[in-house]
DNA sequence: ATTATCTATAGATCTATAGATAATGC
DNA sequence: ATTATCTATAGATCTATAGATAATGC
């Protein structure tokens, strides 16, 4: 039942990929390595020949989908027509990413379960908060590199936290209300002087 | 073994008030109810004579962290001196906050598996939101009512962002730099005009 | 010969329940 | 007599490991 070093690379993309999604969706703790594994189209039992445990698993799945969405983020800045963070509010605070928190940036859906994670996930998502700050900050127009990247700190935790407001009630007016509240006052957080 | 009306009362309060923290610290699949019962001072055995399930206990132990976190909230704008937006970021980005889930707001913490959870737990946590909202609305100078919600939840969505941030990466110094950040946008985002 | 995967299982959880026990409160 | 709690346990997880199997790749 040995595959070729291909097939073996290829099932140990498909176990990350899997993971980024699961973890997402449901949580660390709401997923386990057997259902993974499944997913690949693998058993159980394989999963130790590919990572040393469980938590090793955790990081690079975390490292996957930061990239992933961080790249994202890039395409959507590249290509807003007139002010980025309009654009950017239309596709991070959207109902489609309310719903699927699958595809969609780990902070809202795992940013309380990261900080209860050892040091080496954190340190993962460390690299990938900065990669993703240093990218707001170039869509931001200030006189200092300083005040540019306190702009994008600010708006970076009005987009997660608004996300995590908007999905935690079963309302859908007040869900669509925050969604909306937050898109509206992105441009302005992203623009406005810093207190004097 | 049986203990007075008195008395199961005062372990039912011991349990939830337990569960609010705990829940907080570990995420309601980081501690068990064999655990939580310990903490009361009762064996898991006398649990399901107080609560007909686990997720019965979740509901009531947000409902009575969000009672606590608004009340707690409501005073600090109560006793604020001057803008109340500043004496918010003071109290709720602070590092005391960051490192202590335990007793602080539900959101930073719990927000990603609150939005898992089922409804009887969501439709709990969306009251408690809407008495935060009302709250804060309160605290926003603005000409209409619609304008002054729609910077209420512009501004918790920065708060509770925020501390998603600051806590999941364990850089000091970021993290630092996160919550001055948010901290020093907070009273302009509260305060700033509607985008026309 | 080496090794990726599979089968089987150890050992540690976890939620929930059943029946026994002992204290309350009519 | 009623009932809050305790002890014991069922049944279902979950992570991780050991040994067998069968295909790769020297």
């Amino acid at each position: 039942m040995k595959v070729s070093k291909e097939k073996m690379a290829e099932h140990r993309e498909k176990i990350i990929a899997s993971a980024a999604k699961r973890f997402r969706e449901h949580g660390f703790e709401g997923i386990g390595v057997a259902e993974l594994m499944k997913e690949a189209g693998l058993t159980h039992g394989a999963f130790y020949g590919h990572f040393a445990s469980k938590e090793e698993l955790v990081e690079l799945a975390l490292e996957r989908a930061m990239r992933d969405s961080t790249a994202k983020l890039e395409k959507v800045i590249a290509e807003a027509q007139g002010d980025p963070w309009q654009a950017l509010a239309e596709f991070y605070l959207s109902l489609r990413h309310r719903k699927n928190a699958v595809t969609v940036c780990i902070f809202p859906s795992l940013g309380g379960e990261i900080a209860r994670q050892p040091t080496g996930v954190r340190s993962a998502v460390t690299d990938g908060l900065q990669g993703i700050l240093s990218l707001l900050g170039r869509a931001i127009r200030g006189k200092t590199e300083k005040s540019r990247r306190r702009k994008a700190i600010a708006a970076f935790a009005s987009m997660v936290g608004g996300m995590v407001l908007a999905r935690s009630t079963e309302d859908p007016t007040l869900s669509a209300e925050i969604l909306e509240a937050v898109s509206e006052a992105l441009p302005d957080i992203a623009a406005s002087a810093p207190t004097p």
